[in-house]
DNA sequence: GGGGAACCGTACCGTACGGTACACTGCTTG
DNA sequence: CAAGCAGTGTACCGTACGGTACGGTTCCCC
């Protein structure tokens, strides 16, 4: 929002992005200690002050490695044409898995718990860049779903940014933090599949219009009995 | 587990909880490299020396904030009778809104950005202790509450950790890692209690059991229509 | 081929922190 | 009153890290 030229995000040569890759690699071995540049500067076989030279200080470094990060993440496109009542409730699952897989990876784990780490002090500037860089693309791919599925007539909601709060809720439950604190996942949570599929069938139990027998005219659906949504 | 005797975590003298009670107010307003020995005995006029005597060292310290400050916030016991309908569903409202009030306290939010850092490298022991001292208890209180729901008739599920999951992620989304990212949080966030109520509306339409004519046989209420549960 | 830029490896500096030692003080107890 | 205990304040030590400086090397471009 205060960036004029967003286009073009500070890119990185190919070496800068092995150095940034072994610092990713340094930070889930070792996490935040084990992040110094002197490591960093070792393992990746360059020196200390080309890391300088290159990210500025350490901080730098640190919010390379997550723009660099979630650039790897690229939430695949929205959906082009209106989905049809089964490709939207897959569509719904797939991203579901692919929200649930993000969020238990190494890499993704260690910078949070990085960024979580610096939030507390003076300026948070990482926690603000990872809910920009690694959180808002999740959402707005979601966010563009959900609107699709609402103008075919599947689902129902008034505000969409509630609905993708609850959606997430659903999906995520507790299972992000408790991994950010070193629990090991519960025996029903590895199958993210599963996880998956219930979760979406929770959200459409809440926010689903019953398909009806014109499924042709799908204009006024939103007033579908589904949907309080007081406020 | 591998406690013998637990009926008598380690409590701390008043003098102790003085001190506890700076630390954690220095850790609230610094983060996690606000929180130095010589600043916490300096800001509670006592010596170095007497925090490595009391606490062993600094990782001594922190746990014993975390076991200090989940002391403070102990649940409210559970419900002593089988709660008739619209005071199991004022139970549940009132657990939503006390955990969103706990999870969005300023201790709180340090306590856990501290141990998530933490959790990082090889000796994650503050989460776990996080994990075992701040969240078991309020786990415990809403099984509790489930169950006696259960019992009663009003809401159906096959496995109450699972119900206790979907319940969490519909009460909290992803407001906790936002704030512990640093994020603040939105409008209409901030209405605790309304928040609540529509979580818990969202609860009941997924695990409710519709009330039935002769609500004084609620044996066999448990194969109601509401709960499909996949495995 | 020569000049220069980028870069590596290492050595170095200042600082800040965890942890320890020690002298001094006030309070309790026999 | 004397002894002793608990605690305070300060000084101190070792270490580890962020950041800088410098010599040597490679490689590209003119």
């Amino acid at each position: 929002m205060d960036q004029v030229a967003p286009a073009a995000p500070p890119e990185f040569s190919a070496r800068q992005n092995d150095v940034l890759e072994v610092a990713l690699r340094l930070l889930v071995e070792g996490g935040d200690k084990g992040l110094t540049t002197a490591g960093i500067a070792r393992a990746a076989n360059c020196s200390k002050e080309s890391l300088y030279k290159w990210f500025g200080d350490r901080d730098g470094l640190l919010a390379a490695m997550i723009t660099y990060q979630s650039s790897k993440v690229r939430a695949a496109a929205g959906p082009g044409a209106p989905p049809e009542r089964a490709a939207f409730r897959a569509l719904l699952v797939t991203f579901a898995e692919d929200l649930l897989t993000v969020l238990s990876g190494d890499v993704s784990l260690a910078l949070n718990r990085l960024a979580i780490g610096e939030a507390g002090g003076a300026e948070a500037r990482l926690g603000g860049l990872v809910l920009k860089a690694g959180r808002r693309p999740i959402e707005a791919r979601a966010r563009a779903l959900l609107e699709a599925g609402r103008a075919a007539g599947h689902v129902a909601f008034a505000d969409t940014g509630d609905a993708y709060h609850t959606l997430y809720g659903l999906i995520v439950r507790d299972l992000h933090v408790r991994l950010l604190l070193g629990d090991r996942p519960e025996p029903g949570e590895t199958d993210r599949r599963a996880r998956a599929a219930t979760a979406i069938d929770q959200f459409l139990r809440l926010f689903g219009v019953p398909p009806r027998a014109d499924e042709t005219k799908p204009e006024r659906a939103a007033a579908g009995q589904a949907v309080t949504n007081r406020v």
